[in-house]
RNA sequence: GCCGGAGUGGCGGAAUGGCAGACGCAGGGGACUUAAAAUCCUCUGUCCGCAAGGGCGUGCGGGUUCGAGUCCCGCCUCCGGCACCA
């Protein structure tokens, strides 16, 4: 039972005109969340007559229980889909299960049970807290990506991504974390931690399945720039992310062999600047040009300490660079200098080439280094009006200048030397342009239990062979064992693993692996759109009805990971002919944490606010109207029981004020009232009606330019609640003169339905009690009456030399002159003037007007 | 180091270059009450002043402007991301 605050409930109920103490959320809110349910109020479907809107906020992934977190961002996205909905949008507002994963599987190892299980009561329990907030989600849409109904549409597209070349298996060094015993993904490494559970990520050789992202790393980078629904913030951290790097790859000839080592350079301005080269100790050339050096036994120690090194103590931030010379030396492609070829734990092979050229005048690391090992400096680029010397240099010169011992480029600016060098290189066949990424191809394959088989056979005569459609779903075998081994728990499960080939009928084998659940999450937004199908993915008419996704809301730590996968899937679903849409999420918004004090609430810091427990004391419209009013939607908030409270006060106060004005006015308000109000514009100046109806349209503007335009949610609400002050001190005025009653009843239904995307609950029931019969979520969102607000006079602030001095009435067109004379009139301001004399006037209609005035220099 | 974002009362936060501090919280005073809670009204940036009134105030220093929290230049601090990327 839940704690009730005292007082009586409720009063009588059935629609009477009971005054009641307090709203009893306990009663109203499960009596509307049924009524709506039961009438399907939130259920959508095509509709080419009204504009589409789809309003979505990232599923959760189930574990367990709700945190503030969800409650934040659900919270958000309902007032948004609320509002468009009330504004005659067609809204798509869905909701699901990011449902495979790791902690179902340890829960399940911990406690003996089985991840299926787990999964569907916490699926069940967070449904049913999910329905308690009121968001008018369409759950016949429900989906979850463990369901075999799901995943195998998940795997159906692995496997359409097989075909066509993007889904492939490689053996590459590959991050592996001890703890959750699995490969990652690189996104999934921070700073060389498992960003799970931070366990230190170690490096290992194995044979992996990749998608081959890096194919689509242009057209990730360049859709950003035609994206202005998307923070500035969010793109450049996916533009780092794919650290696009244009550059030349230049030829160097390892002497006496005739080989080629190829670096990769930015600057290529400088190569007459190489005094040496540096290659990674994974380089392929390493083994050729140590074997058979006298220190071979030491260059071999140096090797492999660079190597076990390597990933942990690379990621620390002083780690120092050393190197060691191969004793081999490579031909200058430009001057035909020989220089020597040292390796360094600094170069890393998974980028560019895996070797660089030193150019130690003109980079920082490369002076770093080349200081330590006593090699030479050579500056080829001065810059103007100075002379470097490369011996005694302190400070590598980066900027452009002028070339200098470049040969026959020697003179020239720098910005027009690395055109013509490029010319000159490729002419000669010793470089071409190249661009780099730092983006890898995204390895998906997991070696634990709880996700989507990946549906790949292995044939001893047909090699890999993807399973037949008609075979999918690849199901989940139940009663594995799935201790992590470091191997996958379908390893052990014959029944599983031995199959026949689907192309020649031998016997084969099943990959074991699980699909990365990130894969399941990039395009659960498409399953959205025909939710249940079961001869496609998705309809594509459907699909391209409602997308792309026109609002999507989450927590900026999927900024790049969950956010770039699923613009990937997207457009490889457009490659395919599957959707129409090269980019999923017109706009999106990353909702601020919720921090109890001043650390984001989590539960090993046991700094927790239970959402059940608010609810349960202050009704889920107080939750959600906290979250919204405690801040701005894309900044933390910071909990705060006072303002939790200060929220429950408010809807008490709004409770209050709607009784009272209905209170015994059965015959005068509703219908009737309403009519006249449309006329009630006439009211005397100054007059208490006029008051209300300026109050109520002020309001109405306000929170439909935050709602509609600017995503203010708190100001929105601040709005409301000023207005709410204003119609209490104004109430008892405004009914004792004529049209007042009209007046007010106009005032109450625009307050209640501005209300509604808020506090759905409260504001349905205030909007029954008023006298309505249909759903105030069906109420189209009304227009504020500009007329209502203009006035005749208004106050301004009188400035002299910027500062206010005083207030004075005026009409609202009144001439710069007139004002001005309006204002000497003021003893304040002709005192603040005083001897000075008034050398200009500013007026700023409606607002100020500033007297400029200087005493005249002696 | 690089790239973002933010610095405003006791606190959360408002302010298309135009009256800084809306709204909420906390606090003071009052009404109602036998009393308390709840509610309602009211005050509340700071300094000087009995008051009227005035001075000072948006991280710091400059600048542009009749006018700057807002724009420009140079710093400081905090938060987030990336970080040997050649």
């Amino acid at each position: 039972m839940r704690d009730v605050p005292t007082k009586v409930c409720c009063g009588a109920r059935g629609g009477g005109l009971v005054m009641r103490d307090r709203y009893c959320f306990e009663e109203v809110e499960p009596k509307w969340q049924e009524q709506w349910e039961e009438e399907g109020l939130y259920r959508v479907g095509e509709d080419s007559e009204r504009p589409k809107f789809y309003q979505l906020e990232m599923f959760p992934y189930p574990s367990g229980r709700i945190h503030m977190g969800h409650v934040r961002n659900y919270s958000i996205g309902d007032v948004m889909a609320r509002y468009r909905r009330m504004n005659g949008w067609n809204v798509l507002h869905p909701m699901g299960w990011d449902a495979f994963g790791l902690p179902a599987e340890n829960a399940a190892i911990k406690h003996g049970a089985d991840p299926a299980s787990w999964t569907r009561e916490n699926i069940a329990h967070m449904g049913k807290q999910l329905r308690g907030m009121g968001y008018s989600y369409d759950w016949a849409r429900e989906a979850a990506t463990n369901d075999p109904a799901y995943y195998k549409w998940t795997q159906w597209l692995f496997v359409q991504l097989f075909k066509k070349g993007l889904a492939y298996r490689k053996s590459q060094k590959v991050n592996w974390c001890p703890s959750c015993a699995t490969v990652l993904a690189n996104e999934q490494v921070v700073n060389g931690e498992c960003e799970r559970c931070d366990t230190p990520v170690i490096r290992r050789q194995l044979e992996q399945w990749f998608f081959r992202i890096t194919d689509y790393a242009e057209r990730l980078l360049r859709n950003l720039d035609a994206m202005p629904g998307w923070p500035e913030h969010v793109k450049t951290m996916q533009r780092n992310w794919i650290g696009r790097s244009e550059g030349m790859d230049l030829d160097f000839e390892v002497a006496g062999t005739g080989e080629k080592l190829t670096v990769f350079t930015t600057r290529h301005d400088t190569v007459f600047g190489v005094t040496y080269l540096v290659i990674a100790a994974e380089h392929p050339l390493v083994e050729r040009l140590i074997a058979g050096q006298p220190n071979e036994d030491e260059l071999r120690q140096f090797v492999s300490d660079v190597i076990a090194q390597d990933d942990i103590a690379r990621t620390a931030d002083d780690t120092e660079k050393v190197g060691m010379f191969t004793g081999g030396y490579a031909v200058n492609p430009a001057s035909g200098e020989q220089v020597p070829i040292w390796i360094g734990n600094y170069v890393l092979m998974d980028y560019g080439t895996g070797a660089v050229m030193g150019v130690p005048a003109h980079d920082h690391r490369d002076l770093e280094f080349a200081r330590k090992y006593g090699l030479s400096v050579r500056a080829v680029i001065s810059p103007p009006g100075a002379k470097l010397d490369g011996d005694t240099m302190e400070c590598a010169y980066v900027e452009d200048g002028v070339q200098m011992n470049s040969g026959r480029f020697d003179g020239m600016p720098s910005g027009e030397a690395r055109p013509a060098m490029a010319r000159y290189f490729e002419s000669s066949g010793k470089g071409r342009p190249t661009v780099h990424y730092k983006l890898r191809d995204w390895l998906i394959s997991r070696q634990r239990f709880w996700g989507a088989p990946i549906p790949i056979i292995y044939c001893e005569r047909c090699g890999q062979v993807p399973v037949p459609d008609v075979d999918l779903p690849v199901v989940l075998p139940t009663g594995v064992k799935f201790m992590p081994t470091g191997q996958s728990p379908l390893l052990g499960c014959s029944e599983f693993v031995n199959t026949k080939c689907p192309v020649c009928g031998g016997p084969a084998r099943r990959e074991t692996d699980t699909i990365d659940t990130f894969v399941c999450s990039s395009w659960y937004f498409l399953r959205y759109t025909s939710p249940g199908s079961d001869d496609c993915a998705w309809d594509k008419s459907k699909a391209d009805y409602w997308m792309p996704v026109d609002q999507y809301i989450g927590g900026v730590e999927h900024a790049i990971m969950h956010l770039m996968y699923a613009r990937f899937f997207t457009m490889v679903m457009r490659d395919l002919g599957l959707v129409g849409v090269d980019e999923p999420f017109k706009n999106l918004l990353t909702q601020g944490m919720v921090l109890l004090g001043g650390h984001k609430m989590s539960k090993s810091k046991g700094n927790t606010i239970e959402p059940d427990e608010i609810v349960a004391k202050y009704g889920a419209d107080t939750a959600r109207l906290f979250t919204l009013f405690a801040s701005p939607v894309e900044r933390d908030l910071e909990w705060s029981d006072e303002g939790v409270e200060g929220c429950w006060r408010f809807l008490q106060r709004v409770w209050r004020l709607v009784h009272r004005c209905v209170e015994g006015r059965e015959s005068s308000r509703l219908a009737e009232g309403r009519v006249t109000a449309a006329t009630a514009g006439m009211a005397a100046d100054g007059s208490a009606v006029q008051r209300v109806r300026r109050a109520a349209h002020a309001a109405l503007k306000k929170v439909t330019e935050d709602l509609g335009v600017r995503n203010s949610l708190n100001t929105a609400i601040a709005a409301i609640m000023e207005y709410v002050n204003a119609l209490y001190s104004l109430k008892d005025q405004a009914f004792a003169e004529d049209g007042g009653d009209a007046a007010m009843a106009e005032a109450i239904d625009l307050l209640v339905v501005m209300l509604a995307p808020f506090a759905p609950h409260i504001a349905e029931e205030l909007w029954h009690e008023v006298g309505h019969s249909e759903s105030v979520h069906r109420e189209p969102w009304p227009k504020y009456d500009p007329d209502v607000l203009t006035v005749e006079s208004v106050e301004i602030a009188v400035q002299v030399n910027g500062k206010v001095r005083d207030r004075i009435t005026v009409s609202v067109d009144v001439s710069e002159d007139a004002a001005f004379e309006a204002a000497m009139a003021s003893a304040r301001v002709s005192a603040a003037i005083g001897s000075a004399s008034v050398k200009k006037t500013i007026l700023v209609p409606g607002k100020l007007l500033n007297i400029v005035a200087r005493r005249e220099s002696p």
